[in-house]
DNA sequence: CGTACTGTTGAAGTGCTTCAAGACACGTGG
DNA sequence: CCACGTGTCTTGAAGCACTTCAACAGTACG
């Protein structure tokens, strides 16, 4: 079940990474007129923050952990459309008056900022650096969407697992990711299980991925993944 | 070459499809304060509205036509992440200082407004009423984003031709429309030039599309392609 | 200790690609 | 006006990448 944290209310002016999510720009006098509570929420891996079709009355920030955005086709079968990691933004269409568009789902356990619609309306209007941020966050989304085509729906499903790898990898340090479900994975690519699961342990065989003794994290070799990338 | 019909100025007073478009709720009022020039366009197939990584001094409205936005990969191979078509909005990265995100080329003959930066900048200081359209726009371009991959990035290929062809009838009366060339229906679908070009002929043989005597348009059968489509 | 779930691997089938050739429309210059 | 180039669409045949179906190993959990 989801886990609330102990009741922050506006523990934003202590956050430590208010600078670089939505509220960065604003001020801490900003964050105090901040009434509504804004939870702080945790929750572990096949844990639900949203679905499709549910009414929105907020937008999240992902403070640390990894979520997957899934949407359905006709025939029920599952597409995974973009990832959200931290300082990600989703959920926007609930400043529209929207439902939510996918079902927001924990692949890795997170933490999630919860923000009220009433408190991005009020701040909206008392603060225009909130308009920018809110505008930039929406470009991304979308530069992602683009990106997550052109790098994973092109190509071989060799090239597109590369691709897939070499993209979790950056930004952490060390080379080093921990990977999710086979059928998530298949998912991503468009490709079947089995396909997913023989691609990885052929990167294991050839080195590209090397296990890390006594961790689930597996360390990848950026620069073969990157000539398999290219195709 | 690009050819800019008669200037008009302001004209967007009179423009049959204001209430449709990005100045939705906008008063005559309004338009009137606009003084920088907005330019009315049109494109014949091939032309190019802008490219990848252009300084972008101005945001599009299409008033009809069709195009295509592109993304390269490194391997110089072409992806056609979108179609924009009447009443669609293009080119918001403008608004936050980026550069273009994709070539923007015309697939059949187009109309399209031009909005420097500093007509949406000043109207949205003085009409709150265009932000919320704006936000409306880049959520629908978002939404367009995560169809298009699920629908058209997944399945068979006969599958996601056959979505393709209901996509573009969809909102064109009495089921027909204009195909575009095969390399193109590749470069949507992520499939080659050759197999786009088998199923479109095996579609045309089996019924599902019609030539249409006189004309270049061709009549969709949607009840077959609805069952094709959903694989 | 059995059940359930995920990951791995094999063997057979098929759908898409690749390479190659021919058909057709179009414009250009002799 | 026809011959000729160019570009797009079509079609065939062969090869290969991915899927499908099936079996089995490993781990988690009651």
């Amino acid at each position: 079940m989801s886990k609330i944290l102990p009741p922050v209310g506006s523990d934003c002016v202590s956050c430590s990474i208010r600078k670089t999510v939505l509220f960065a720009g604003l001020e801490i006098s900003d964050c105090e007129s901040i009434h509504h509570p804004i939870d702080d929420i945790a929750l572990a891996p096949n844990e639900v923050l949203y679905r499709a079709g549910d009414t929105a009355r907020a937008v999240f920030t992902i403070r640390s952990g990894l979520l997957k955005l899934v949407q359905y086709l006709p025939d029920g079968r599952q597409r995974i459309v973009r990832l959200l990691r931290a300082t990600d933004v989703t959920g926007l269409e609930a400043l529209l008056g929207q439902p939510y568009q996918h079902d927001a789902i924990v692949l890795q356990q997170s933490e999630i900022c919860r923000i009220p619609l009433e408190v991005i309306q009020r701040l909206d209007q008392e603060n225009h650096k909130l308009r920018k941020e809110l505008m930039v966050r929406w470009q991304r989304a979308l530069d992602e969407a683009d990106a997550w085509l052109t790098q994973l729906a092109t190509g071989s499903a060799r090239a597109r697992m590369a691709r897939l790898l070499l993209r979790l990898v950056s930004g952490s340090e060390g080379n080093s990711c921990e990977l999710f479900g086979r059928e998530d994975m298949g998912s991503m690519l468009g490709i079947t299980t089995e396909t997913a699961s023989r691609i990885i342990a052929e990167f294991k065989r050839s080195g590209a991925l090397q296990e890390i003794p006594g961790s689930v994290s597996l360390k990848c070799d950026t620069a073969t993944l990157n000539k398999i990338a290219a195709d």
